[in-house]
DNA sequence: TTAAAAGTAGTAACAGTTACTAATTTGGAT
DNA sequence: ATCCAAATTAGTAACTGTTACTACTTTTAA
């Protein structure tokens, strides 16, 4: 794949965003400085640094697709109440996929968990 | 809520499916008998069927929504290679809702586990 | 039986995303 | 450095999945 200035800038928005910004969302940003960049060229990168493995997608019902750089093993929460989507720090529990491999027969690669939460803001607005 | 006789089609439609439908399967499966049902009504029950918790509301990437009825306690697999989704029947990880509250503070309330499989069909053929 | 509320059919509109094409950029061979 | 083929882009059109709108129909309770 040859190098453009447009992957490297779409690669970094994403890299150093701490939430997990939409196509839209690092189109605005980027746009800003490079005006001449297009959203097609938004989507087809973050397309093909998904399909690469650099970043990866993040998809929940009725939102549009998110982008996640944060090579850092971890699971996501979304808030049933904000619908924020929150990063989750626990330990990967390869236990899981080993007892999945025995007891269906599926050969597993890994897993992903979203946990359903009510976030800190959210559970204090409700009383 | 009234009853409505189109909701009662939609909702068994789902639930005796072994697949996990689209819109689009449940629209083409009843018009079959029912000419006159339109689309739009299959999405809007589909969607306040998922509200209410008669159906689960299945989101992955690059794919149309899917609707799942089966009520016994499961997690999913996507076969990395066809895509398909299968239902994987393993215990439900209470523990590690448990583990998150406590290590993150977030109030849990369930989770949902998608494995990155790859199924028999698939297996078979790479070889 | 009636009438208000809820739901539908049919269609238009919309959001998110992908496809297309002419122009530009990249990178290797000269 | 220069050339050229291949990859990529910008800009726009098109497409897919889904929701919104409106006039008509069904449901339900008085």
């Amino acid at each position: 794949m040859k190098y453009s200035r447009q992957r490297e800038l779409i690669y970094n928005a994403v890299m150093e965003e701490h939430v997990h910004p939409t196509a839209e969302d690092v189109y605005k940003k980027l746009k800003l400085d490079n005006p001449q960049l297009s959203l097609g060229t938004v989507y087809r990168n973050l397309q093909v640094l998904s399909e690469i493995g650099s970043l990866k997608k993040l998809t929940f019902p009725d939102k549009p697709d998110k982008y996640d750089g944060n090579k850092k093993q971890h699971y996501h929460g979304i808030c049933v109440d904000c619908g924020d989507i929150k990063d989750i720090y626990i330990d990967y529990k390869e236990d899981i996929d080993r007892q999945v491999n025995d007891e269906t027969g599926y050969v597993v690669l890994s897993h992903d968990i979203v946990f359903n939460v009510i976030c800190p803001k959210c559970e204090n607005k409700m009383q």
